[in-house]
DNA sequence: AGCGCCACTTAGTACCATCGTA
DNA sequence: TACGATGGTACTAAGTGGCGCT
């Protein structure tokens, strides 16, 4: 166990202080229990360890590959491989010059010397046969009776209840991603040097436990043995291993709607609501930098008004090389930023063309006050492509200069804050009565968050038809409206005189019916158009302070499941507990 | 200050179950 | 009943940031 030092130990005292004290709703019950102290995440952890993906099962005797047009039967481990490759022969990635190399190079260490003396170019390989059975398989899965499927089901929820939960403090709770990841190709986004590399299949051996010394400690499979099994209640992770492809650290850890997660995720907006009572001074002050004679200092200025102002990540640097590029606030490139005097008739604008986290283009123009435009000048004076924009900086410094600001506040919660305020302000300003419009006010305020996080997505495949679609339908209830308000006015005029007022109610009835039938899918076809390329479901997840949303919807009368889909009022179910009709973010 | 290590959050996509519709 | 569209979930990559060490 961990020695904690007294500086340490008084930051976070003094941050779970400050964070009890701005919080303005009593917490209930699951909610209240007691803080363990500093660094301590829980007392007691019993679980059944990982999931390990089934063991690989050899080809058919008939199906092999060709090599320079002879077939060659290969040995276990390289047929494996050759599988992974063979199944992924739809997919653009086998094409790409890199992913092939990769893939070779790794492939022919799994081969036998036999097999690496004839195997000598991926080009004279024919994967044909192997491609060609797994399309079968995958059909064949497709068209499983509804009985098989069943079967599938039940054993999934059978490996479900062995391995998905846990216990913790008296809790049991969901394990999130306990199984095992299993062998295969890496694919990396973007431009990712590593990609086609093999992802080598994890062995007990390889896995560290992470339990209560005094729980009843998970089982290796049989014949094997854990890595180490050790007892850390500083973490909260329950298993981990080392990935081979980046030499990263991998675990199981709780599923979204546990306690422990919950209780995290409230904090995080806790410190996102106490930026926005500094968030004014800060901004001051780094107007104020701008000015300044140190030239770190000004940059620092820059990069905070871009994260503030943009939301832009933070940009901690990377190992060239190691992964695909792409870059943050800090770790801009003079070549990610033109600068425009003049742009469409603005002054002072920044044209920002870089690829972000995941490799998402992040393009954007912005006009910008002079003196930040006049530092960004001199921070480009006398650089070339390739050199960083603030040559100055890191993400360490500006992080170590925010969190004197205010303890606990680092880059990333700038976009927790100016997302969750954002979606709060546009709900003030969007919202209206019906039913359908109020929907499309929230997604509206959903979507403001999410261009302003560059959260994208590709449109999906079958948008363009399911668009069609919609325009069919929107117009044949154009003319099922304009039919009902013929019958209306016709039943009107026969009405005349006569006392038949209940058939004219019926028409009435009828047109309304039509009308709002047709709004909704107007409605509806907006709201898909505009969301083509834009993923609301990351700020959901992540950046909206739940509680906004909840109050929102008690205000304004929605049902919750409007806009949050089950898992989502799971894992916050704290908010949905404590949220009263007047929060305010 | 800089680096490596570690733990944790944030991210887009592939896939799958379910639903409404022809 | 078959089908495609749709929403939800599983998956895992790719970030952030703290900490200890040199």
């Amino acid at each position: 166990m961990k020695i904690w030092i007294c500086a340490k130990v008084l930051s976070k005292c003094e941050l779970l202080f400050l964070v009890c004290e701005a919080q303005t709703c009593p917490l209930s019950s699951r909610w209240e229990e007691d803080k363990y102290e500093d660094g301590i995440k829980w007392k007691f952890l019993e679980h059944k360890g990982p999931y390990f993906p089934p063991k690989y099962q050899p080809l058919p005797h008939d199906v092999k590959l060709y090599y320079d047009g002879k077939p060659v039967k290969l040995g276990l481990a390289a047929e494996e491989v050759a599988l992974f490759f063979a199944q992924m022969l739809d997919h653009e990635y086998t094409t790409k010059e890199v992913f092939r190399n990769n893939f070779f190079r790794d492939w022919r260490k799994e081969m036998t010397e036999e097999e690496r003396v004839l195997i000598t170019d991926l080009n004279k390989c024919d994967f044909g046969e192997i491609h060609a059975m797994h399309r079968e398989r995958v059909e064949t899965r497709k068209n499983m009776s509804k009985d098989e499927k069943q079967v599938n089901t039940e054993a999934n929820q059978k490996i479900m209840d062995e391995y998905g939960y846990c216990l913790l403090d008296h809790h049991r709770e969901r394990v999130g991603n306990f199984k095992i990841e299993p062998p295969g190709l890496f694919r990396g986004r973007g431009e990712h040097p590593k990609q086609g590399m093999l992802k080598r299949r994890i062995q007990p051996e390889d896995v560290v436990i992470n339990c209560s010394w005094d729980s009843r400690f998970p089982e290796p499979p049989a014949g094997h043995r854990w890595k180490e099994v050790r007892h850390d209640n500083t973490v909260t992770w329950l298993a981990s291993w080392t990935e081979n492809v980046q030499g990263s650290f991998k675990y199981v850890m709780l599923s979204a709607i546990s306690k422990l997660k919950g209780e995290k995720d409230w904090e995080k907006y806790e410190l996102a609501r106490r930026l926005k009572s500094r968030v004014d001074d800060i901004r001051l002050q780094y107007q104020n930098d701008l000015k300044s004679k140190q030239m770190v200092t000004r940059q620092r200025a820059v990069a905070l008004y871009f994260i503030d102002k943009l939301a832009l990540r933070a940009g901690n640097e990377k190992e060239e090389g190691e992964t695909a590029d792409t870059v943050g606030c800090c770790s801009l490139r003079v070549e990610h930023i033109t600068l425009h005097d003049v742009l469409d008739g603005e002054k002072c604008v920044v044209e920002f063309d870089f690829l972000g986290k995941d490799s998402i283009r992040y393009y954007n123009k912005v006009p910008v006050s002079k003196r930040v435009f006049k530092n960004l000048k001199l921070f480009k004076e006398s650089k070339q492509e390739g050199d960083d924009l603030f040559d100055r900086l890191n993400t360490a410094m500006l992080n170590k200069h925010l969190s004197s600001l205010m303890p606990g506040l680092t880059a990333k919660v700038f976009r927790t804050y100016n997302a969750s305020i954002t979606l709060q302000e546009q709900l003030r300003e969007l919202t209206s009565d019906n039913m359908a419009e109020k929907l499309l006010s929230y997604n509206r305020a959903n979507r403001a968050v999410a261009v302003l996080c560059n959260h994208q997505r590709a449109p999906p495949k079958t948008f363009e038809k399911s668009m069609a679609n919609l325009q069919t339908k929107i117009e044949s209830c154009k003319e099922k409206l304009a039919l009902a308000k013929r019958e209306l006015k016709q039943t009107k005029e026969e009405a005349k005189g006569s006392s038949d007022s209940n058939t004219v109610e019926k028409k009435k009835k009828a047109v309304q019916r039509s009308a709002e039938q047709l709004l909704r899918m107007e409605v509806q076809a907006t709201d898909r158009e505009e969301n083509k390329q834009i993923a609301l479901s990351t700020s959901k997840l992540n950046y909206l302070d739940p509680r906004i949303t909840v109050a929102w919807c008690k205000n304004m009368e929605v049902p919750l499941d409007k806009v949050y889909n089950k898992s989502l009022r799971a894992k916050f179910a704290w908010a949905v507990e404590m949220t009263e009709l007047d929060f305010e973010f």
